[in-house]
DNA sequence: CATGAATGAGATTTCATTCAT
DNA sequence: TATGAATGAAATCTCATTCAT
């Protein structure tokens, strides 16, 4: 078990400090000063470890999208597979909705940002292909069009983060986990 | 018929200008300096206009929002007003997709700006309301939770404006117009 | 005779300014925030004046060389033109010296700086052709190599603005003036 | 024959280093960290060998005038001496031009750093004295001012090293050495 | 000797806002 | 209404230097 350098610590120390900046003040109130203070070392030495600042920021959005790189395969019949991977994110969405604020930022930054906008639509496209192959699946409804499916969920997901609180975020994401069930498997 | 005065012409000119920029460049891009050249005066003449850079956002936001306040009242048996509701956004999605732009930035602007959050939550409020109602007259699937569907119409146009292209969202809502709709009323 | 507006009198001031600070403490220690307070205006107003420091250094460069660009033509047989080329500089030398210290700044920074060594290369190929059909003309001694005559000129006069004291730099040029002037010539 | 220590390499490796970033960046471009990383150590390590930015400076401008310290003796007719001279000169300037454009920011730093100036004046003094007990020799035109030759000389040299190439540089000495040999020692 | 983290002073540049004309 | 000069706060980034290891 490598023991973490000072120099890891020090950089991990700063991405948690700017991810906590953006969802709180947003991209646009990201000041490298403030992560430094929040910190606790002077503002010059952020770029001791962090050349510039959007070297910071790119680690910001690695470690924002990590949680959804590590997802262990799922398993199941196709609609336990989709009520796991809803069920996921609305747990997400309750336990780390700071999480979700910096998505929401990082989603509206990418339009304007071609590093970020290639790492999301990275993370993006996985996401839209492992939902489509979800609903190519037999078992659905005859009239499920698998690819508009797939847009439904992440449209509903990424829209269901601008809720005004998790519980109306939640009841979203049930409903349509709900209207995707075919009616035999519904609880 | 009033003819609008210079001033009005003005206000209106900076507005549409303001709006454009966000569409362009985001809320972090915008410059009352830009704002200014787009309409060939002066950026100190702006503030004859708009004392602050606040007032002229504010003044973008009810533009923005402006064509969801005007919705003439929808008829027909509620299957056909959902489908004419969602018909309606997919076709603004095609046809002014700045506005969903801009409409994005503001929402995620709500976020920290007590101002634009105060006039966004109005609106979804209103959009909540009538949905909420909406889903809770006679002729959907009885296990249709009124609020909850609510919530997911509006997560998913919220979201649908995150898709990489029109299609993409129109598919998306189509989707979820399909999966509402009640069986013996689809086509 | 057009009134000067006060934007030019006060872009003038600035590029005095800088020229007494560019003689004082060299390019290296030229800094906007100086020049600004040596005629009293805040820092950051010399950016409503020239955009960049690059600018205003341009326009440091053309204020520099304008005492050789507006040169009337020289007459007199081409002894006396060599004269009153040469005593002409050892005069400014004389009568400006941060003049040519500047003009040293700027030789050097040219190294490095391609507007500058495009404006300054200019200046030294007018000054070079007009020296070499100087020597062009009869009346010089016979071996005399016109290129390498105004090779020489333009050498030991930049050389001799190194000088310690401009009687130096003046006893130079002088002596150069003598060894070219034709012995028959001389006074 | 003492094998020099490993520290005595590092310091003469760092002064070369320096040495060439001057030539390449000029002394406003000398970073002590492009120095470190020229040499392969870290930036802080340069400060045990030289306690300060200056002290390398120092060191580099003493290794940049070594080549004039070590001359040895001229022999022969003045007008052979002053030949040896300058052609000794010439050829440098051909063999290592970055032995000049290093000696040009030298002089032009002189003008603002006392430690440079002394150094490099005690250079000019002797070059000076040198040159003016040369031309107070016995051999030259009878109307030549020793003094006034040698501030010549000197200018010429300093200035040539300004010329856009070598070849223009040697034309320019070369000249000079013409005009001044008496008649009857040209070739 | 060497490293790398940290510092702090300072530099340019941006931008909303104010004010006199 | 309109202009443009001016302001001042703030932001990123640079760099020589120091210090603990």
């Amino acid at each position: 078990m490598p023991k973490p350098t000072a120099s890891t610590d020090r950089r991990q120390q700063l991405v948690e400090a700017a991810f906590d900046e953006i969802a709180a003040n947003g991209f646009e109130g990201l000041r490298t000063r403030a992560v430094a203070r929040a910190v606790g070392i002077d503002h010059s030495t952020v770029h001791h470890h962090f050349a510039t600042k959007a070297d910071l920021i790119a680690a910001v959005v690695d470690h924002a999208i990590a949680p959804f790189r590590t997802g262990k395969p799922l398993t199941g019949s196709p609609a336990e597979q989709l009520r796991d991977h809803l069920n996921l994110l609305v747990r997400l969405m309750r336990e780390r909705p700071r999480l979700f604020i910096v998505l929401r930022e990082l989603d509206l930054r990418a339009t304007r940002d071609d590093n970020i906008r290639a790492i999301l639509a990275e993370r993006d496209n996985r996401w839209r292909d492992t939902t489509t192959t979800l609903f190519r699946q037999p078992g659905w409804h005859s009239d499920t069009d698998p690819e508009a499916a797939a847009e439904l969920v992440i449209a509903a997901v990424k829209g269901a983060s601008f809720a005004p609180d998790p519980d109306r975020a939640a009841a979203a994401i049930d409903e349509l986990l709900r209207l995707l069930t075919p009616r035999e498997e519904r609880p």
